[in-house]
DNA sequence: AGCATTGATCGAATCGATTCGACGAAACGA
DNA sequence: TCGTTTCGTCGAATCGATTCGATCAATGCT
């Protein structure tokens, strides 16, 4: 393993010097740094990371704490992982995924070791115990979805408005003539675990529906597939039937398509339907009205917030400011009225 | 922060007999471990992973290098980091994701850094330019997925046996009566990115054609919806038409299954359709007759082959043996007859 | 009793990079 | 010409845990 003395004696400098001509932090002369990289360049020199890490008390590591209902899992997830991993290379910082079950555990484990600077946790639930475990370490947090709104000092974080999203769904539909609009809600476990997005969709369901004076139905969605057919076809089948869906468990989505299909309604003349969130294009049957979920959006902003959390240890002005974003009709088709 | 010096001061002992509690590599008297314990858990006492790793050279770190064709991204990925992080923790790593574009560079870095102590690459391909890169540092490395089956000295790996999955998918079709059969193979670019389960499982297909004597086209898939059900519309609409569609590409299977009921076809009367490779259960429109992708035992396997590579570097026999996983039928509906 | 052995703990060196103060040489001003 | 500043580089301390040899006390053996 070449080390910074190796590099210090082949260019015949002080490996302190060698370390200048890598962080910049002092005024070396141009043929000292030409000879110091071109030595670099030939060893094939990179610092140690431990070492460099033990001096700065600083690893540029950040944990992404994911998600870990056993036997569940969310396609999605995966594409937060991969665009905060980015993101954080952009901000100099690698990224570690930790999915232990006992989330707090796992993460006091690696904020005491100092492996990383800084967390990011998904799928925050109300009164998270791994919010309340980092904070009492003084560990740098950000927030990827958000419990009640009005925790004080909670961390930063970041989440699409969901409450706000359902709301826009339901008023798309109104402004296109229905009446009877079905929300098809989180999955039960999601509200067991009291997840931020399936308790705030909701409240946006019934909040839109208080104001549209529009009737909205509302059933949660489950991952068992029977259950999932029995719960749509009851209520499909139910006089009056709703002329809309709104879907926000995007999961099952082809399931559900079937299911109406087998009970004999077209898509979208006999029922309209509308997803609040996102897949990938080519797993939806067919292009629907949408209201998109800013992944990379949302993947940009956690890792700037726990930089800034990092960075600026100090705290000015309490937590940062927490991001709130505005839900907005994804590319497509609108929504069809009822009847087609 | 809390040090190993803490810990002694207030258990009254020397850092090295608490190091040494720690590790259990001497023996200490049963009252001695008893005040250090206290002493830990008291202050709350995690040894700093730096200065560990600087130490002992190993950072008990593994990478997961995940596959990035832009704009592409399979949800399966996703259960592989996750079941990859589960059994890294097993054996007592972490596991830092890596995502940039460039996977030599990156990998590099994380090697030379001495961040990581090992190395999994998923998505691996023909003469992948990373297991190259990091033979010559020798940096151990677990492939997920393989090239060529014959080149020597590549690093340990795992992979299902693709070939002998749609072999083992024509041979049920086959004997379920069929004779004329589509294998819907992987999309164009992971072709063109010359993927090792592309390149297997259009050979798998190849080669049960000629064995069974059963007339097999190969068609293959897209990220382009149009595009895609185009395709699957000429072959569907051929004479004479097929009467089994083996997906391999399963994202976009209910665009497949949308496309298909769109020309009339019902399944499986008209069309059986079996699928290869794994989709959450919920995301499945009804149960298929499937050749699975076993995620777990994949996980399970490259981690271990990767430990292992760390753990006795000598290379005595060279590296690992390749785990071939034999393709076996997921519970689940069989075959169906041609003609339901 | 005197010497060897075992057991438990300590002290110091070490891993590799960073960073602060110091130092010699060159440039500058009086 | 002599002192002062500036510039570029060096040496040494430091981060925190590990680990090897050393040490001291207690025990065993003759």
């Amino acid at each position: 393993m070449v080390t910074i003395k190796d590099v210090a004696r082949r260019a015949g400098v002080a490996p302190s010097t060698v370390s200048y001509v890598l962080s910049g932090s002092r005024k070396i002369s141009e043929e000292t740094r030409a000879t110091v990289r071109a030595a670099i360049e030939e060893l094939g020199y990179h610092p140690r990371a431990s070492a460099r890490t033990l001096r700065r008390a600083r690893s540029e590591v950040l944990v992404l704490a994911v998600p870990r209902e056993p036997g569940k899992y969310r396609s999605v997830d995966g594409r937060f992982a991969i665009d905060i991993g980015d993101m954080a290379r952009e901000h100099g910082y690698d990224l570690l995924l930790m999915t232990e079950r006992d989330g707090v555990r796992g993460l006091v484990r690696l904020a005491r070791s100092g492996l990383a600077d800084g967390a990011m946790l998904m799928a925050v639930r109300e009164r998270d115990p791994r919010v309340e475990a980092l904070r009492a370490l003084g560990f740098p947090t950000a927030l990827l979805g958000h419990g009640a709104p009005d925790e004080g000092d909670d961390p930063p974080w970041v989440d699409l408005d969901w409450a706000a999203a359902v709301s826009l769904a339901v008023r798309e539909t109104v402004a296109a003539g229905h009446r009877r609009i079905l929300f098809w809600a989180s999955a039960d476990h999601e509200f067991a675990a009291r997840n931020g997005f399936a308790l705030h969709g909701l409240a946006g369901a019934e909040a839109a529906a208080r104001e549209s004076g529009a009737e909205v139905l509302v059933r949660r969605s489950t991952v068992d597939p029977v259950e999932l057919r029995a719960r749509l076809r009851a209520v499909l089948t139910a006089t009056p039937r709703p002329t809309a869906l709104l879907v926000q468990h995007l999961i099952p989505l082809p399931l559900l398509l079937d299911e109406i299909a087998a009970l004999g309604l077209r898509v979208p003349e006999d029922l309209a339907v509308v997803l609040v969130g996102s897949l990938p294009d080519e797993a939806v049957p067919r292009p629907l009205p949408r209201i998109d979920l800013p992944v990379g959006r949302m993947a940009e902003a956690v890792v700037r917030l726990v930089v800034a959390a990092i960075e600026a240890p100090d705290r000015s002005g309490g937590p940062g400011p927490p991001e709130l974003i505005a839900p907005r009709l994804a590319d497509g088709p609108p929504v069809a009225p009822p009847g087609g």
